[in-house]
DNA sequence: AGGCAGCTAGTCAAACTTGACTACCGATCA
DNA sequence: TGATCGGTAGTCAAGTTTGACTAGCTGCCT
């Protein structure tokens, strides 16, 4: 439902200054098409939205640049507030994300974060994984008595896979941002030499 | 997209004739509004559409009964075909299924596929998977040289590690069902005694 | 010069989803 | 008796997504 927002928003921080098409270029050189589903036209409805929310500010492109309209957006304050919390919430809830859409979205501007604060939301997550792993530890154990068709078992074995496979991903993710690896936003010295690799 | 279609057909598929407020309480049963997000709305959607769609009978209710309206709905023939269409396409193909909601859908129903028809399209689920896992290997090998931010790393790993957990489940569930595990819609007696569990 | 292929930029109707809302009925309870 | 609570059945406006389509410009070929 988000995805799209974060996105869209998280390019156009990237730029500083984009419009519409170059949104959807961008978004389409990472594939997100395939895998966040983003189509032109929830692009730009997705500008123009934000752009009434306030969160973007349309700005009018320099003069004199011929083609068609070409409108430019910018973050407000409140929209670099809007990408924090749609990244955070992302990245650190489970909820129904409709197959990872909003977790890959909310990787790819992974470094946004700080070390320690992508840290924490992880392991926010991974807390909740855990809470969901022992529903459907439950669930596989009693369900069948409680008059629900067997295969349904199939569907807790299938979700308890998905959950493992997340829980594992987020632990080693945190392990690896501890180990210093991957540059992010917050690093001290990002000269050359990669501050931190796997030393 | 086509996870409501489903469930829809599916459930009366299994009543034989339904109206929508049966439909929506026997989904709301199964919590499908979690895990497949059916609203309402999408429901008495979708079975308007499939009526237009010659899938679907619109069948007066019997006269006399007091209430609201309460059309109900039948299967045609054309509406078995596509219900089976529907369950092999989304046990069988991985595509962008967004959040496993159209697997989770088709498992719902997977006693109705024969049990030698289930294996063969888990097989292919998993042949498929195969191809996914080995791209993934790719990108994760000469993805940073080819310009990619290294924590792009971090996405594939995730997909790697989502696209491992339906391989081994969708591994495990051949396995069971050759063992002979869940009740499927074509063994032979289904008397008591459970028919073919673990032996 | 003419033309046409391809990129740029975005629009738009159609489809679908959301979930709050209406309205009817039976039962319970003071 | 009549107020009201909960279950039944469905509608509807608002919001969102889809992806095919329009239309301007540029560069290149002939």
């Amino acid at each position: 439902m988000s995805a799209t927002r974060l996105l869209v928003l998280g390019v156009v921080r990237i730029y500083g200054r984009a419009h519409g098409y170059q949104v959807r270029r961008e978004l389409l050189s990472w594939s997100a098409d395939k895998w966040a589903n983003v189509q032109p036209g929830s692009i730009y409805h997705a500008l123009k939205k934000m752009a009434g929310e306030g969160v973007l500010d349309q700005v009018e492109a320099e003069a004199g640049t011929k083609g068609p309209e070409r409108v430019a957006y910018r973050l407000t304050d409140a929209g670099q507030k809007h990408f924090d919390q749609l990244l955070q919430t992302m990245l650190a809830e489970v909820r129904e994300d409709h197959g990872g859409r909003e977790l890959a979205a909310a990787v790819a501007f992974l470094p946004a974060l700080g070390r320690e604060r992508a840290i924490s939301l992880l392991q926010y997550r991974v807390t909740q994984l855990k809470g969901q792993q022992a529903n459907l530890d439950l669930m596989l154990r009693h369900g069948t008595e409680w008059g629900q068709p067997e295969h349904v078992n199939a569907l807790y074995r299938m979700w308890q896979g998905q959950v493992e496979a997340d829980l594992n991903w987020a632990a080693d993710l945190i392990e690896r941002l501890r180990a210093g690896e991957y540059a992010m936003a917050d690093d001290p010295e990002p000269a050359f030499g990669r501050p931190g690799a796997i030393e």
